[in-house]
DNA sequence: TTTCCTTGGGAACGCCGATGCGCATGGGAA
DNA sequence: TTCCCATGCGCATCGGCGTTCCCAAGGAAA
């Protein structure tokens, strides 16, 4: 085990969770060349990570504008109360909203931040009419809209460093 | 054509990239069975829904907690100007910083809006201190930390509904 | 009706992926 | 040092999967 890397990882692991969020289709046999391993060893590997947590699934990035969402809203939500059973109550109804994507309970304050998408800003007055306004225990809602996403590192190379 | 899908789709595109939005490396007889078609059916879709970019690519989610990064800070980032090349210089160094995976330029003052994984605080509080303090043109930065994530719909049920 | 176009199903072939085996390397104990 | 065991890679194999032909069925237009 080296140094550096979390819960018995090299970089040979780096490499492959690499590759596969770059590509998770790609063929064993072109994730084991790009880290210079033979297919065998490349798919225990894989199988290893997939056993141990490191890697939870396999999804298809979407194209959402082609698909005809047009709106990201990220949106604030404040509750009147902390009380445990109010969250939960809370959580369970958001769950149930089709368009949300992700929801968080952040610090600083009691609120939410929601991810949702759209198709247009009258879809999303619906939504927000609908269901943001009939979540329970809301104080305050606040909606901001995506204008421009601006292309970051992927989630790997945050996660095992860009170079290296 | 069937209407209520967008962009030449229908049901069975719609199964077909919540199957693979669920599980990208499941085998293509698999989503056939699912969405009953045959395999070769089923490819010949999946092959033009990639192609006319419904489908961007395919990734592997990876467990941030398991690979030691147990801070995801959602970060409100206020710029002191409004000049698109401003912009693109404050764009162009966010880029750069490992840990960043989403920013997005919002409405609602000049403002952009990060995501950002770490492995602890002191890992973010270093990226705070050699990144984002260093930041060309912000004003103000704030800093929430997800406390709890919310298990929401996947993406692909927002985008065709849960139900269906 | 005839023709064209779209789309699905079937079969073949090539390739991929999973597993077993042998071997090399490296660390620990006597 | 020497032996031993554990770990992990590579090779070979075989079952299964995916791609790609070809053909058939159904609908639209002339």
């Amino acid at each position: 085990m080296e140094i550096g890397y979390p819960c018995n990882m090299d970089r040979i692991d780096a490499a492959i969770l690499k590759s596969l969020a770059a590509d998770a289709r790609a063929p064993v046999s072109a994730v084991a060349a790009q880290v210079g391993l033979s297919q065998s060893a490349c798919t225990r590997r894989i199988q290893a990570l997939e056993a141990s947590g490191h890697v939870q699934g396999y999804g298809a990035r979407l194209g959402h504008r082609r698909l005809g969402f047009r709106i990201t809203a990220l949106v604030d939500i404040t509750l009147g109360t902390q009380v445990e059973e109010d969250l939960a109550r809370f959580e369970a109804a958001v769950a149930q909203i089709d368009g949300v994507v992700e929801c968080a309970l952040v610090s600083g304050g009691q609120d939410y931040r929601l991810k949702i998408l759209a198709r247009d800003l009258d879809d999303y007055e619906r939504l927000h009419r609908e269901h943001l306004g009939r979540l329970p225990g809301v104080v305050t809602i606040n909606s901001s809209f995506v204008l421009r996403a601006v292309p970051t590192r992927s989630e790997a190379e945050a996660l095992f460093g860009g170079g290296r």
